[in-house]
DNA sequence: GTGGTCTAGACCACC
DNA sequence: GTGGTCTAGACCACG
């Protein structure tokens, strides 16, 4: 399992993780059941305190992404992928509803935007790399 | 000049008006020249500490959209637009790359961020009322 | 006798009245003994208020440049035009002390300030558009 | 990193802190990626609130010379030193320009100021003892 | 009246 | 431990 994070951007770590791992799980690289490596395992890999691994690890969850098994470790969760996608869209509503109303007030108008994000849209697909 | 601030965002106060002022800036409601309130005055209008408005303009005049002369004021600096614009629409370029990595790695089309960009999108002109 | 206030400049109001009417002295377009307006007067001319033409005679009367005869009005003092050109000197003396310390920390070389200096330096003559 | 702080004169304590943190980074006494002292350290170490040296760092990252990731700590930025050096190049040539029209405007020649400067370069190298 | 600077002290998020 | 934000209160320079 790959995660890269990045120290310059300002996103928390535990966050990174987070987006990362999930993303992982609904575009079906993680399928459900499958074992996630240990809090302990992850930080020595990332080589970042425990504290936060075990942070991320509690989002996920919280989320009902993952289930911990105390003394078996952390799994992905059984879910409904589509009500997942559904709560994920739910999400980037919200930034994208920030990001348009500050455009919006600036003047900017909603084709310039759709310009903007298609202009930064990634072209190869998902799973090229996996 | 009318800001709104919102306690309960989680955005610092001082970003809210950051944000509203550049706003009205950019969009032609405040005209270049035009002055601001004082920073007291703000303060005392948004019921928050002088230091948070004070802190507010020092952004925005880091950004180089208003200019302050002390002892006489702040106002709205000469500046070209078309410029700023362009400097701002990068900004909304960052943010929505970020989002646009993030729905691409969740599996999320294209296509499917333009319609959530469209749903939220405000309806109304932005200054009606100007 | 025209003074230019440059309102954007940052610099004080009265403190530019100083250093222009300083210069006129020095470079001799204001002869020994020549009256200058009256504080109300020059107040009215550059639309300022009354308190700041009156601090800026104070600030030229404590150099010994200019002295006040109550009832009759100000004029240009007596002076001996070398020593005010040495104290002048000692005064950008200081000022360059100040830009010469910060650009030597900075790694820049005497040779890169003095061209800077060449580059900026005005190429008419003082008394052309007199 | 020794930091000097002089009460008396009359430049704001973080403008000096600023100043300084810049000549070391332009000068290459602080490398890319060089931790800076916590705000709270330097603050400790200089006798002075910690709310000026974050002013301090503050107007540092405000100009690109230095990064600061929250719970982590402050850094100096990658950056592009030749950039750099003709920003910083521009910044005294505004200061130059203002004396040089002052000197010009008081009757002084190029090759008077020219001297002056001369006469005020600090002699020793800027970091003989880095 | 205006802004500029410095101070102390609090709470929060993140590592 | 780190920085981020907000608060109150003081003194100064400038108009």
């Amino acid at each position: 399992m790959l995660i890269a994070l990045d120290n310059a951007s300002g996103a928390p770590l535990y966050q990174q993780i987070v987006e990362q791992v999930r993303a992982m799980i609904l575009n079906g690289s993680l399928r459900p059941g499958a074992p996630l490596p240990s809090i302990r395992q992850l930080a020595a890999d990332l080589v970042i305190s425990v504290i936060t691994t075990k942070r991320a690890y509690q989002e996920l969850e919280a989320q009902g992404l993952i289930i911990t098994l105390p003394g078996r470790g952390t799994f992905v969760a059984e879910l409904d992928l589509d009500a997942q996608l559904a709560s994920v869209a739910s999400i980037f509503g919200t930034q994208l509803d920030a990001i348009a109303r500050q455009a919006h007030l600036a003047g900017l108008d909603l084709e310039d935007v759709v310009a903007l994000l298609r202009s930064v849209w990634p072209s190869s697909s998902p799973h090229e790399a996996k």
